[in-house]
RNA sequence: GGCCCCUUCGUCUAGCGGUUAGGAUCCAUGGUUUUCAUCCAUGUUACAGGAGUUCAAUUCUCCUAGGGGUCACCA
């Protein structure tokens, strides 16, 4: 059975490159009906994991992603790590080390300015005198000191590092505690990982991580190192270049199944395709199609999923999410035409609830340049007339059709061309130039609150 | 700097020895629309450079350049 996992470690918030690898190796697993797990990754004990696993769970709720089994966490296992550190020691696999922290700078200082790379030299590998005073000695793991560490990477290829690039590393701390990359082999073997996919700056643990592997005599995982999301600029994406916290995107207006369907086209493709519901994406994805080279973060692209998503969804889940931006209209009577008149309007839940306010609410102000334009010449009595028609025909006006037919019979009996009063009239209703249909906009916010308006533009106007 | 990885339109990508190098986004133009948006149509733009291999290279090999990653008692 496939098992894939997502290890992050606590950092407070979930990054949007951390969710696209969450998302394949999740999608790894759904494909084939495997597990997905979850593990954090706390040996360094003063990061406050709770808060990082509740931030991270939130995010995950938001675009839809869940896990398998309990949440392992690294620092409740420190008696595991404990055990096999003290077998591979037994078995003369790993070694302490009484080097002080003085003496290793030293070493390294001198390597560095013999312009060699700096790396530990083994002295203590086959150490068999009598340890120093005061050293709480580190331990080693003895790696291979000659040949070639090699890998299959799903997604680069055949992997080939020199052992003499992977030195005698420590695999336990002065004080006990196990490190990194001890840790994370022993929990991919025993969580019983058949796939590990993540960002490729772990390419270069992964032979420290085959160390232990063959150490301990665990079965290798297939790896695959997915090539890291630059900035637009193909730099390394800080905050400078928009909103690297998932729960950000929530906040202005993402539809999650939009930015799933970004970062699932980050680094891999399926053909042309390019809309991806979270079905086809478990469908159709397989970690062998994952691109060697690395991607753009595109704003314009996740814009344009984010818009299509909008269009597409159904009014009534659209009406709940868009609570959340201030706009409340789950129980509005006019919902389904509001939002038809709307929808297509906004890239994101954000400017979608902008447009809507602007429709519910009179407004306040109008803009300067479109009041210029359409608040000229004959548009006073012109508005006026048009309130009065709209009175007249009151009980029979309820639906857009109904309103642009006495739209039509008005510009026919004043004899005026259709701008005449739809400019006008939509300044008088919008504030500005742009904006939905007049004939939908009149029908839902209905006659009076129509006349109303107008009759407020018309001593706008009328004032100067 | 050593080692490793990467390189097709601005961006995301298709391609897997022979293609008018395809799609999407962006941009531009036109159409639809009372406006804006949507939608539709059309268009501009790419194989980093240089050597090989081959009848034939975007595709295979090597070199160069550029970019990225990594070199902890961090993860």
């Amino acid at each position: 059975m496939t098992v894939t996992r997502f290890a992050p470690s606590p950092t407070g918030y979930l990054h949007i490159g951390g969710l696209r690898t969450a998302l394949f190796s999740w999608l790894a697993a759904r494909h084939q009906q495997g597990k997905f797990l979850l593990r954090i990754e706390d040996t360094d004990i003063s990061r406050n994991s709770q808060e990082a696993l509740k931030a991270i769970i939130q995010a995950f709720d938001w675009v839809g992603l869940d896990y398998d089994g309990e949440v392992v966490y690294q620092s409740k296992r420190f008696d595991l790590y404990k055990q096999y550190i003290d077998q591979l020691l037994k078995e003369g696999k790993a070694y302490k080390c009484y080097m002080s922290r003085e003496e290793l700078d030293a070493l390294r200082e001198g390597q560095m300015a013999r312009k060699e790379r700096p790396r530990y030299d083994g002295r203590y590998r086959d150490f068999d005198g009598v340890p120093p005073e005061g050293i709480n000695p580190v331990i080693r793991i003895k790696a291979p000191q000659e040949g070639d560490i090699i890998f299959e990477d799903g997604v680069k290829g055949e992997i080939c590092i020199s052992a003499n690039e992977v030195d005698d590393f420590i695999i336990a701390r002065s004080d006990g505690a196990p490190t990194y990359n001890f840790v994370v082999a022993i929990d991919d073997a025993l969580m019983g990982l058949t796939e590990v996919i993540r960002g490729d700056d772990h390419l270069y643990n992964t032979p420290k991580q085959i160390v232990v592997y063959e150490a301990l005599g665990f079965k290798l995982p297939k790896f695959y190192h997915v090539a890291m999301i630059n900035n637009e600029q193909g730099k390394k994406l800080s905050k400078r270049d928009g909103a690297t916290d998932v729960m950000e995107y929530q906040k202005l207006g993402f539809l999650p199944e939009a930015l799933l369907n970004f970062l699932v086209r980050l680094g891999w493709s399926y053909g042309d395709q390019e809309i991806f519901s979270v079905e086809e994406m478990i469908a159709l994805f397989d970690p062998k199609d994952i691109n060697k080279s690395a991607s753009s973060y595109n704003l314009d692209k996740l814009l344009w999923l984010n818009a299509h998503y909008i269009k597409n969804m159904p009014n009534e889940a659209l009406a709940a999410k868009l609570t959340a931006h201030g706009v409340w209209i789950e129980d509005h009577d006019k919902r389904e035409m509001l939002l038809d008149a709307t929808k297509e309007r906004g890239k994101t839940l954000v400017e979608l609830a902008t447009q809507i306010k602007l429709i519910v609410s009179a407004p306040e102000e109008y803009d300067v340049k479109a009041a210029k334009k359409a608040f000229k010449g004959e548009a006073a009595e012109n508005l006026r007339s048009f309130a009065n028609m709209l009175k007249e025909w009151k009980g029979e006006l309820h639906f857009p059709a109904e309103y642009h037919a006495v739209l039509e019979k008005f510009v026919e009996r004043q004899g005026i061309g259709f701008g005449k009063i739809a400019q006008p009239l939509r300044v008088s209703l919008l504030g500005s130039m742009k904006g939905s249909g007049m004939d939908e906009i009149m029908a839902i916010i209905g006659v009076d609150e129509t006349v109303d308006r107008i009759e407020k533009a018309v001593s706008f106007i009328e004032k100067g």
